[in-house]
DNA sequence: TACGGATGTGTGAACGTGCACACAGTAGGA
DNA sequence: TCCTACTGTGTGCACGTTCACACATCCGTA
């Protein structure tokens, strides 16, 4: 089958000419607007029979609105494929776009190449808004929507981002520092910490609500520093920690993958849990339930993060004021058995 | 801040009058073609002055051109989660994409709705061709992308697929048979299987190979029927196959996930693997070293999957003619512990 | 009889771009 | 001198849509 053409597809024109009325009385049928019922019908007839479908290009030319908003996955190849909560982000604003009849469109970004192309795709024309989750400090997509005054919502937010743009995220902070909290109180004294993704506002609030749940206790020796979210981090981390202090009894871990990760070196090291050390994750992610012992841990409400972003990015295409910039949704602990 | 309108932005018409050049000359600028250096330097000076940026959605129109490839991940949703595969697919044709200059955009299908809207997208000129993903038997976008001719790859392939849509995909067939040979090679005797998904190509193709290296062995009694690729319904399949057969002593698991889910059944069990029980899994996911113990498997090269659909719709859109319509990846035997 | 409103239909102009074409000037070769 | 080739620039048109406007008809009422 040859292919010389794209194949030509009918336009309103076509449609008009076939049901015999013009292109107003077309776009009417689509848009809303005075149509008889005959002409209506004769027209449906038509655009059925010569499967015509609008062109999303030429109407987001004219109407300067696509009816797409953008996700953009700012993450680097490892934490995309080990990070639970992305995918669960990502179906809750789908969902709540599609309800609203919007198409998401998710871009991912892994170089500095990507990171240009995108911005010149959301500036585009495109896309009416965008989701950003897990930007970086110093991202320069933040400035590229800030300077279009693109209808946007960060999920999580770099401590540089500007004031005006909204976003919604979890208290970092207090969950972590509620769930050491609790560390502490089945009786934990020696309380380490396996921080991750500290050029991010997630890690770096997750690391200080620990450091505020401990007050003078606090010892930065027993904090392990890794780069990602993922289980192998877990891992390297708990080594760290180990050797550091090998009469550690607690230990935080910034994610579940991490404490997944910790609990098959402690396992390794002959350590039990609960017994000797209690351990607690954090996004109540699906490796919390796989894990031996189950994990205790935070819930990370990842599906509402994505619909509140979408619902926040809708708004402001409807052009409702938003109140409250910033919007922060709640995080309950969930208890399981491993501390 | 008030947001009154979405901001005008620069066009080429601007651009030329800052310059005090034509349209055209703005264009040749950005598009190759006979232009003074002076007039160049000025034009250039210009848009970065007032900040220019094309708008896509007039070139797309015009050039029938958007330099954009659609992706459209076709899951549901504990699917997309717990599919390790999906997300390097993703980052194979990101990158090769990337490379040629084009935006991938990526469209969750979850709903019937989302089908529609995103066959409403796919034909309304934002993408050039599409990679679909694990599609379905009978799936509508099937339909919608053979109708439009527009030039697309599927990975995997529906058995109703049009002959001539292209696809690339990995010998699920014989894999599957290599697979269940090596467990037949360990001396297992009674070997049963976990399969799942099969409305699809891959769960029907790796149940066939599995069939096909028991031969007159073969007892459908001892293949347990799953949904998804999931970690739960590896736990579930596998108490189903403990059941029917306690004298089971090799498992054949659809997936990583699943073979991660009957390991955990078998340790509940008491079964030791491999000394009871051997266990393989297939795609070659992180589960297969984050399982204990680690798991003897089929590697699935998900992001050359990914890389090499990219490459058939890039060809198709330079026109190139593609030999064989269909493409087979190696899936080399990993062996680890399990079995 | 005339008028205002509701209903229904057609037409021209724009959205921002790229391309074909026209035009102008210079240079080289027959 | 004329023709052609090359470089450089401006202008009109089309892509497929929507929207504002003009027009046409019909009804009920002043």
């Amino acid at each position: 089958m040859s292919r010389p053409q794209p194949q030509k597809r009918p336009t309103v024109h076509d449609i008009a000419a076939a049901a015999g009325m013009s292109r107003g009385t077309v776009s009417r049928v689509l848009n809303g607007g005075y149509v008889s019922t005959e002409a209506r019908a004769a027209i449906e007839a038509a655009m059925s029979d010569l499967g015509y479908v609008p062109n999303n290009a030429a109407r987001a030319l004219k109407m300067r609105r696509s009816q797409a908003v953008a996700f953009v996955a700012h993450e680097p190849h490892s934490l995309f494929l080990d990070d639970p909560n992305i995918g669960s982000i990502m179906l809750g604003a789908n969902a709540a776009l599609s309800l609203a009849d919007h198409q998401m469109v998710s871009l991912v970004v892994e170089s500095a190449r990507d990171t240009e192309r995108v911005a010149r795709y959301l500036s585009g024309g495109f896309v009416d808004g965008a989701i950003v989750v897990s930007a970086r400090t110093k991202d320069p997509i933040i400035r590229v929507i800030s300077d279009l005054a693109l209808p946007a919502a960060f999920i999580g937010h770099p401590p540089d981002l500007d004031q005006n743009i909204p976003f919604v995220g979890i208290d970092n902070v207090g969950s972590a520092r509620a769930i050491t909290e609790h560390l502490l109180s089945t009786g934990r004294r020696r309380i380490g910490m396996i921080a991750a993704a500290l050029d991010r506002d997630s890690g770096i609030d997750r690391l200080a609500g620990f450091r505020a749940a401990l007050g003078s206790v606090f010892d930065e020796d027993l904090v392990a520093d890794v780069p990602h979210y993922d289980y192998g981090s877990g891992v390297k981390g708990m080594r760290d920690l180990l050797e550091r202090e090998p009469a550690i009894d607690g230990v935080f871990a910034a994610s579940d993958a991490i404490a997944a990760g910790a609990l098959e070196t402690l396992r390794e090291a002959g350590r039990s849990v609960p017994g000797d050390v209690g351990v607690v994750g954090f996004d109540d992610s699906t490796w919390a339930v796989r894990c031996q012992p189950q994990l205790t841990t935070v819930h990370q409400p990842a599906k509402e993060l994505g619909s509140c972003a979408a619902q926040v990015v809708l708004r402001q295409l409807r052009g409702e004021h938003l109140d409250p910039v910033g919007q922060l949704l709640s995080t309950p602990l969930i208890l399981r058995d491993s501390a």
